[in-house]
DNA sequence: CTACAATTGTGTACCAATTACACCCTTGTT
DNA sequence: AACAAGGGTGTAATTGGTACACAATTGTAG
């Protein structure tokens, strides 16, 4: 974490570095032992948490922007990344802190752009910013709260990403490369917010004909060990492109 | 339209009352005579044809501000509006020309916020801007060529649409008040492009529970004449909401 | 004023997908 | 060796979608 001084070194150089009025929020959704979790910052002197974001370097491309963005709070590249919608209410900094209003780069009215990404829990490494020392996965039953409009963000988001279930593949970005039938089931519970039916969905899975079954079993629970099995990766992309119901 | 003087002062006033770097283009689908339409606009200096657009106010939220714009392009206030993507690349505006490029508020970068709108055909007068002479409706079958990126912007607009009638309820702000099954169905043709079975239509559409259906029929063809339909406006809403399918 | 063409209203048989279950199999523990 | 906890596979019942057939209504041509 920055102290104040480099702080506002740091905003005074905004715009030299960074356009004008546009930021960047993510959320990030990874999944690990049965629970929905997401990214979170938090500073010192606040008790609020907020998602993490950034800006867009003058002539950067906005989906390289939001890469970028990650990979300093992930360690990943090439993450799974969905723009979902634009938060643009022109008070949504109005009750940030003194800390950040004093300065001329923050102070200005900010249009964000947000973002959904999808990870393997287990390929994170969460890095703080310069302007939080907490970057660390919270659960989704247990959220903190949230500063400025990140709440709505967030929100959206998973809206986005429910509804998104319905009509693509999901699952490929969020479980390792080996995952057993339960094991995704759980994912897709988990983002659903219920219970799904074992048989039922183990046939409808392996029916969009995206799932490859190994060999192998996941030996280690007291009970029948159950098949691995990974994504067919070009059946999946395909899925993500036309859909997985015709509509009309 | 404008003179070039005009226009030179209108853009160099540009930031003190718009935000920089922000603008919003619109893609406005009508329907009428059986064809799917988009408003379009063609400056006489130009061949290429681009969609209605604007740029953000310093203070405005960004929904007024694609109210606004579209308030100004066909005189309807209250339009169905929903924004869909931004449109960020370094160089979409790279390519304008030199009556832009020259000032120094165009010449900046814009990420541009795409709406789409669905309106009635017959309510809207198609009023032209600053910047053009012509404003008008053109035929899905029959596009022109595009400014811009303005082609990827409309295409998008139109996967979206078909994308959103497989999970959402469509017809209530392209249709007039009273409308015939018939009417409806042909709707659902043109933005889905096919064919669909009327009878079948006729069904699965009642089954959704947001149709109306009036003690009245349209005379005038010759043939039997078919019963008028209203929507509800309620279940209407709840559908758009909650969606037409379950998915899981 | 009657026959006709066009188009709408309604019904039904068939196939596919989803749901709700039952039964047996494997694994580690007691 | 018996048991509890889960997992693999199968099947009947229901729902939903598709593909048709047939009767009814309207304006027009003769």
């Amino acid at each position: 974490m920055l102290t104040k001084d480099e702080l506002e070194q740091f905003w005074a150089e905004g715009n030299k570095t960074y356009l004008d009025h546009i930021s960047i929020d993510c959320v990030v959704f990874g999944f690990h032992e049965g629970q929905m979790k997401v990214l979170m910052l938090k500073s010192k002197n606040e008790k609020d948490w907020y998602l993490p974001g950034g800006f867009l370097k003058i002539e950067e491309p906005i989906d390289d922007a939001a890469n970028r963005i990650l990979k300093d709070r992930t360690g990943l590249e090439k993450i799974f990344l969905r723009q979902f919608r634009v938060f643009a209410a022109p008070d949504r900094t109005k009750h940030h802190n003194d800390l950040y209003h004093d300065n001329p780069f923050f102070k200005q009215r900010f249009i964000s752009v947000g973002y959904y990404a999808l990870v393997d829990f287990f390929d994170v490494t969460p890095t703080a910013d310069a302007f939080s020392e907490v970057c660390t996965w919270r659960d989704l039953e247990d959220l903190p709260t949230f500063q400025l409009d990140h709440e709505l963000i967030f929100n959206t988001a998973l809206d986005t990403l429910r509804l998104q279930l319905s009509y693509q593949p999901i699952g490929y970005n969020l479980m390792p490369k080996e995952f057993t039938m339960p094991e995704l089931q759980k994912l897709y519970e988990t983002i659903l917010g219920k219970k799904l039916d074992r048989r039922n969905f183990q046939r409808r899975m392996l029916g969009f004909g995206i799932l490859n079954k190994l060999d192998q079993t996941r030996k280690g629970g007291a009970h029948k060990a159950p098949y691995l099995y990974s994504f067919d990766l070009e059946n999946y992309k395909a899925a993500l492109k036309e859909g997985l119901k015709s509509g009309w």
